[in-house]
DNA sequence: TTCATTGCAAAGGGTTTGCAGGGCG
DNA sequence: CGCCCTGCAAACCCTTTGCAATGAA
């Protein structure tokens, strides 16, 4: 438990959301100004290994991380990118019964135009 | 309809599956040799578009495609990155009651270690 | 003819790595 | 005291881009 994982840790404590690899990086600056993008990328890999974060691939070029502890699935605005999370029920029986074993954790990304951006008609 | 997008085609209704760009390109290269790899990643690009083809991110550094063309989701070991199809019935009404908007698609990646893999304790 | 597509190579950009120095336990 | 973590910059690697030449319709 260095500092520069105390700043990280602090930051997205102090502002839940979805953010990428450079915001957090940002963000934790605030609290440790030296801190580096490596430690920043080293950090939020082990978060995510822990099960405190997880990752959302596939919304744009960089990696998202979502701060909410509870499994749960993602609707990213095709737009905007921004990230909503939707909590399905039954979502993890239906995969095991298909499945046949237990699995580690799943990604569930919903593509599609929020009602914001719809609104719009960017 | 050039002949190196035909020759993409050939090759991926020769071996359906699961495959990244590059091992793609190898594969279009038997049809036609001089093919560049700007050229497969535009038709890929092109057919996912189309719904030809869909994309699986977050299964390691490169892009999968699918050739799979009903909506389905995705099952990937995490030792030997092989990729299983999975099909869940009524996860679009499930998203859909829960999201309230219509959506363009989804990509629900399931990661675990497969029988083979576990067997082999790697 | 016309315009999208190809091909080549180089740029791009988020992420990872190598290694030396530092600090927690 | 040992060892993991940090910091810096350079390397990495998949993917995209710029632009001239090609060829499909």
């Amino acid at each position: 438990m260095t500092r520069q994982r105390t700043a990280i840790l602090t930051a997205l404590r102090h502002s839940p959301g979805h953010y990428t690899a450079d915001v957090i990086y940002e963000m934790a600056k605030r609290y440790y100004p030296t801190m580096s993008r490596a430690t920043v990328y080293n950090n939020l890999a082990t978060l995510v290994e822990e099960g405190a974060l997880s990752k959302i691939v596939g919304g744009g070029p960089s990696v998202i991380y979502d701060t909410t502890q509870v499994p749960h699935a993602h609707a990213i605005c095709m737009k905007c990118s921004r990230v909503e999370d939707l909590f399905l029920d039954d979502l993890d029986d239906a995969i095991f019964k298909k499945l046949g074993v237990p699995f580690a954790n799943y990604d569930l990304t919903v593509k599609y135009i929020c009602p914001s951006c719809k609104h719009k008609k960017i």
